[in-house]
DNA sequence: AGCACGCCGACT
DNA sequence: GTCGGCGTGCTC
């Protein structure tokens, strides 16, 4: 007789398949160690979940292949990170073998038992990287860092840390690893960034500060072989420092006791495609079942955390977090000052005002530099005939092709689709078809022009920059270009939210952001908290350099063009006052029974014809009536998506919501079979796929 | 998810 | 006459 083990492997949540498949194996194998099974005509891999002796179990009715391989040079995947696995599998509505093999580097699929032991040979063994000893001086922490590093010491968390841009967040996620890695040999900490383009920087931090040897990145950008070492040493625990993007939220880390979540208000936390999970709210879970600690940071929190972090008041308790408050700015210059620039009272088709382009005119002169946003890639975002009244349509989306002058391409932005410029009207023959509206690419020529006769400093001609998706395709154009703004060799830099974020220009005096009226009235009532964060981040961009302030006696100033000069939204941002801003939009969000006061997820589904997407949600919502618990939740109607269709797939969804998140989640698990079966069915005819989004992040 | 098997259009 | 399109079905 031998031992039956459970296994997860790759596959998605699938009716016909159970969440783990039994092998029979001969020998005993200890749950989280990986192993390779066959699997259909290949052979994979898989973590083990269970095992049981040869006499503590009975053969079913099919026949069981054995196990393959095992990896046992490994040490087993411990409980702790299981256990985040099986959560984030059942709260996401995703298979545990879908999770757990996403959460693996990829390389690790491809290796068998003897190459991944002499892998590990090569990689030594797991000696403990002092994580101190490079310790480089540091400045003496402020008075607030002070404060909240004592409150992180003496309590448990989770901490929202509340510091505006500029107040030196980093610098207290540095000491509390510090004071974490000295305190305990063996201890490992988290660190998370929204985005691939930060890891560099907060790396090269990190490693000054704890050595090389002790941090390690983890994130999609890196090649296979190194983010397989990287992974090795955390889970061997040689690794004292994890820094990474979302995906490191699964990273496995034996001795974890402090994760930081830095900005963590970024959308990008929300993972967009296959299981989308929140690595935000993973790490809290996390933090709460491993005992680590929690840091959340950001200046313009995410309404769902800064809710969870309201202090007690009478007659409530308050939240679970603990709010940790750092208003000043260190060595920064005062937050800059907003500047509203009424577009109603500027001539008709102004794209920068007479004002605007006076501030940034005196910046050029005093060798200063600026900061111009704008949320759109290209140069027009549609192009049009004035004659017939042709537009620039995607065949395959209902979305208009953005017309790009580099390459004089037309070019779809949701599925690819691109072709050459027509010469002329493709329906009418006009050769005088036209830009509507404008992209970075156009601000750029623009600007070009306005400041043609412009002269710097020194005599010579302007210089203007664009940074965006198109203009850093290439590996290594985005640290390139941002290189060349450091170095002063740029006046103006033009961009999309890229520019937004995290990076330290010290020279930069003024930002705009030329036209954010879109996100004011949009269906996603999200969108204002999003476009809040984007301008205060914005804002943060300018006078973060006291001493060059002052050196320049310049002040630095944050320019918005809009048509709704009177939103409330300004009149926050005018007073840097992301508390007032919060507090307002909870309070809409109350009576109107949103987040966080409700719990959200969406089914959607993608078929032929928009007509087959919503019968299947139709038919799906009629299902879920008879579940128990279904009266707890509302159920919305079938609505297409924004952008209906994409690629030629229509596209739907069905808003599901309810105050309790447990009625929520006991609905969902329970829907997830009928919605396989439902598939089958006539109502299903024609679906391509279908997913849910639990707590998703737009609408 | 893969990877098969299984029936209908343009090519050596 | 085949090569190949992707529509259903199965994998412990």
């Amino acid at each position: 007789m031998s031992w039956c083990i459970e296994v997860a492997v790759q596959a998605p949540a699938h009716s016909a398949l159970g969440d783990v498949l039994s092998y029979t194996c001969p020998v005993s194998v200890a749950p989280g160690a990986l192993v390779r099974v066959p699997l259909g005509r290949r052979e994979v891999l898989g973590v083990v979940w269970a095992a049981h002796a040869p006499d503590a179990w009975t053969p079913p009715a099919m026949a069981l292949k054995p196990v393959a391989g095992v990896l046992d040079a490994l040490p087993p995947l411990g409980d702790a990170w299981r256990d985040l696995v099986a959560f984030a599998a059942r709260y996401y509505q995703r298979s545990l073998g879908e999770i757990a093999l996403a959460a693996l580097p990829p390389q690790l699929r491809d290796l068998s038992a003897a190459q991944l032991a002499r892998r590990l040979k090569r990689q030594g063994p797991a000696t403990r990287a002092p994580g101190t000893d490079a310790a480089t001086p540091a400045v003496a922490p402020t008075a607030e860092q002070t404060a909240a590093l004592a409150r992180i010491e003496a309590e448990a968390g989770p901490f929202l840390l509340f510091g505006s841009t500029g107040s030196g967040k980093t610098e207290v996620y540095l000491r509390s690893v510090a004071a974490l890695l000295e305190r305990e040999p063996a201890a490992q900490a988290l660190v998370m960034v929204p985005e691939i383009n930060l890891t560099p920087q907060l790396e090269a931090r990190f490693k000054a500060r704890f050595g090389a040897d002790a941090v390690v990145s983890l994130h999609s950008g890196m090649t296979n072989p190194r983010r397989l070492a990287s992974w090795l040493a955390a889970h061997g625990g040689a690794a004292r420092i994890v820094l990474g993007t979302r995906m490191a939220v699964f990273a496995s880390m034996p001795s974890l006791r402090l994760i930081v979540v830095d900005e963590e208000h970024d959308p990008s936390y929300k993972q967009q495609e296959g299981a989308r999970y929140s690595a935000r709210d993973l790490a809290v879970w996390r933090g709460r079942r491993e005992g680590a600690k929690v840091i959340l940071g950001s200046a313009t929190p995410s309404l769902e955390s800064w809710h969870r972090s309201r202090p007690a008041e009478d007659g409530d308790a308050g939240g679970s977090y603990l709010r940790l408050a750092m208003p000043s700015r260190v060595g920064a210059g005062a937050l800059p000052a907003v500047r509203l620039v009424d577009m109603n009272l500027q001539p008709p088709k102004t794209v920068l005002s007479g004002a605007l382009l006076d501030a940034i005119g005196q910046r050029i002169a005093r060798g200063e530099q600026s900061m111009v946003f704008l949320n759109r890639r290209g140069y027009a975002p549609v192009l049009a005939c004035g004659d017939c009244g042709w537009k620039s349509e995607c065949p395959h989306c209902s979305a208009y092709r953005v017309f790009h002058k580099i390459d004089r391409t037309l070019r779809c932005h949701h599925c690819g689709f691109t072709e050459r410029v027509p010469r002329a009207c493709p329906t009418c023959g006009n050769p005088d078809i036209a830009p509507v509206g404008r992209g970075t690419e156009r601000l750029e020529e623009h600007l070009g022009e306005l400041f043609a006769a412009v002269r710097r400093p020194d005599g010579s001609a302007v210089r203007i920059a664009r940074i965006d998706a198109d203009s850093t395709r290439k590996q290594g154009a985005l640290e390139t270009q941002l290189a060349a703004v450091h170095a002063g060799e740029v006046d103006v830099l033009v961009g999309t939210q890229m520019i937004a974020k995290g990076h330290d220009f010290r020279r930069i005096t003024l930002v705009a952001a030329v036209n954010p009226d879109g996100a004011l009235f949009s269906s996603d009532f999200r969108a204002p908290e999003r476009l809040f964060g984007l301008l205060m981040q914005s804002a943060g961009r300018a006078g973060r350099d006291a001493a060059y302030l002052a050196a320049q006696e310049s002040t630095a100033e944050m320019w918005i063009q809009t048509f709704h000069p009177q939103h409330p939204l300004f009149a926050a941002l005018r007073r840097h006052d992301y508390a007032v801003f919060a507090e307002g939009e909870l309070k809409e969000r109350v009576p109107a029974g949103m987040p966080p006061f409700a719990f959200q997820a969406l089914l959607r589904a993608d078929a032929r014809t928009q007509e087959a997407a919503q019968a299947f949600l139709n038919a799906a919502s009629s299902a879920a009536d008879g579940l128990p618990g279904a009266e707890r939740v509302t159920r919305y109607p079938a609505v297409p998506l924004t952008i209906q269709r994409v690629a030629n797939v229509e596209r739907a969804q069905m808003l599901i919501e309810s105050g309790s998140r447990a009625a929520l989640q006991r609905l969902l698990a329970q829907w997830q079979p009928l919605l396989h079966e439902l598939r089958r069915q006539p109502e299903g005819k024609g679906v391509i796929r279908w997913l849910v989004d639990v707590d998703p992040q737009s609408i």
